[in-house]
DNA sequence: TCTTTATGTAAAGTATAATTTATTTTTAGT
DNA sequence: ACTAAAAATAAATTATACTTTACATAAAGA
């Protein structure tokens, strides 16, 4: 799965720190995240999609590999 | 947070256990999520949202008690 | 009634999300 | 170059999503 969490973070101007206080999760939960290390739960990416205010889409999208296995 | 599973599948007119063949999941992962009991991760659920045609938003969102704890 | 299909639950185990603490590396500003 | 903020990463622990197996119930049809 692919995000582009820095994106919108940088459109709205905020640090990782920033974002993780925001929704709830500590710093480097959204650092793993944002690397892909880590896949959120659907209510963390609700959050998410709030904070940024756009869609859950518009931040996180499948690839090919995620329909295999 | 809430979902509308159900009433997803029935636009559909797939079981539960058709829904979670298609998404690569168990029966019993689909029943526990529709019933509100796991939440799902950010994968399924644009899995379901791509198996229905429609978005997270449509299926699932966020409620007050979400961003208590 | 008997059978089949769909659903709801439960317990035990595995995989992994998320936390905490800590260290290192980048980046930006002066 | 120096400093400070931000980002990247890691190890150990805890919480929970998900699987498997199993059983129970309700509805519909033959």
């Amino acid at each position: 799965m692919k995000n582009s969490i820095k994106v919108e973070r940088a459109k709205k101007d905020l640090t990782q720190a920033d974002l993780a206080e925001k929704v709830g999760v500590s710093r480097q939960t959204i650092n793993s995240i944002e690397k892909g290390r880590f896949v959120p739960s659907t209510i963390l990416a609700l959050k998410m999609a709030e904070v940024f205010k756009t869609s859950v889409h518009e931040i996180f999208s499948l690839e090919e590999v995620d329909w295999q296995g």
